[in-house]
DNA sequence: TGCGCCTCGCATACCGGGTATGCATACTCC
DNA sequence: GGAGTATGCATACCCGGTATGCGAGGCGCA
């Protein structure tokens, strides 16, 4: 859904053809989310049949620029200014997984998180890397991106850390470390 | 992506058929990510295409209950075992988001970000609501869910704060408070 | 200078995910 | 006991995304 209006956005700066669309777009993101060329057509000629946008006359090298109208722009102002919900959001794929793994037999839980976790640490060390090649102003598009996903990672790490803990608390290890007692439970209810 | 592997891992605890992996689905998550019935069918008869399930006799009562395959469990474990990758997220519809209203003529960007930001806070007070409802370990798998819509939710808000700080710096506001002096500027190339 | 390969700009076909809709059975209430 | 309604199930259709097809222009080599 985001990337009709981006398109949108994009024609809001002037006229544009499919391909400089494109490049636009992957630019203001430092191209994060690589953008389909086909997607882009698509993307175009539904906006012009619901009046969003407008195709100009054909350029000299084939390049058919597009145009926004009104309708559009008033769409793109109503994106603006209306916050993501909590429906848009796509399902968390990771969530799911662990959600599912702790009910399923034979599955290694804790084994997960720790894979996901030094995964996850190292797409923080590689965006923390890009973001010191970043410099000057005029990226700032790009370098929010990249800060949004380093704020992701780490949340994700820092919930890996809680389920971890919350579920040594309710389903201790087959072979707990002997030597130290497991830290003080707080749950009351426990079903054993 | 997710249903697709979801469903075999509720097939491995035992066979079910549509309705019941639906509802299974859902209970896991706690309603988080409503599942579609239609989505359920379509992709249980790509997985018996694929022979990772395999479809039993009728029942009694008309519904047509699957069973994991070997190469289904086979696949559901390479799964589990691999992390979630960078490739693998979804576009980050808000980011983009601001990332494109900072290039666009014409847009409030602090407006939005307030208005993302007590939009984002509202939901996290309703997940803590949620959160402190839910109660005992056989909701386990629900309330980490929950508790990870908590931490991006947080990580979020966050990040809303960044920008905002991080746009005043660079571009200061059309109307800035005349009372108090803009804080210290440590950008040295300013463009203008 | 003419021929062929490659690259690039552009468009389309197909596939997977998701929602809305249709259909039959069971159940309830008058 | 019959109409209305809820539930279990299946299908049709729409949208987003990827892979593929297609033509024009650039460039090496005889």
């Amino acid at each position: 859904m985001s990337i009709k209006y981006g398109l949108l956005a994009l024609l809001q700066r002037g006229t544009m053809y499919g391909y400089q669309l494109r490049t636009s777009f992957e630019e203001s993101t430092g191209g994060t989310w690589p953008l389909n060329i086909g997607q882009v057509y698509t993307t175009l000629s539904r906006l012009e049949r619901d009046d969003l946008v407008r195709s100009l006359p054909e350029h000299d090298g084939g390049q058919r620029p597009y145009e926004i109208t009104d309708a559009g722009r008033a769409e793109l102002a109503t994106w603006f200014a209306t916050p993501i919900g909590r429906g848009d959001r796509p399902r968390d794929e990771l969530a799911i997984k662990l959600a599912l793994a702790l009910t399923t037999p034979g599955v290694d839980v804790p084994g997960i998180i720790q894979a996901q976790r030094t995964a996850t640490m190292r797409m923080l060390q590689e965006y923390t890397r890009m973001k010191q090649r970043t410099a000057g102003p005029a990226d700032l598009s790009w370098r929010l991106v990249l800060e949004s996903m380093i704020f992701q990672a780490e949340a994700e790490v820092r919930w890996l850390d809680h389920c971890e803990a919350s579920l040594a608390r309710h389903a201790p290890l087959p072979t707990p470390p002997p030597a130290t007692a497991p830290e003080t439970v707080h749950d009351k209810e426990k079903t054993a």
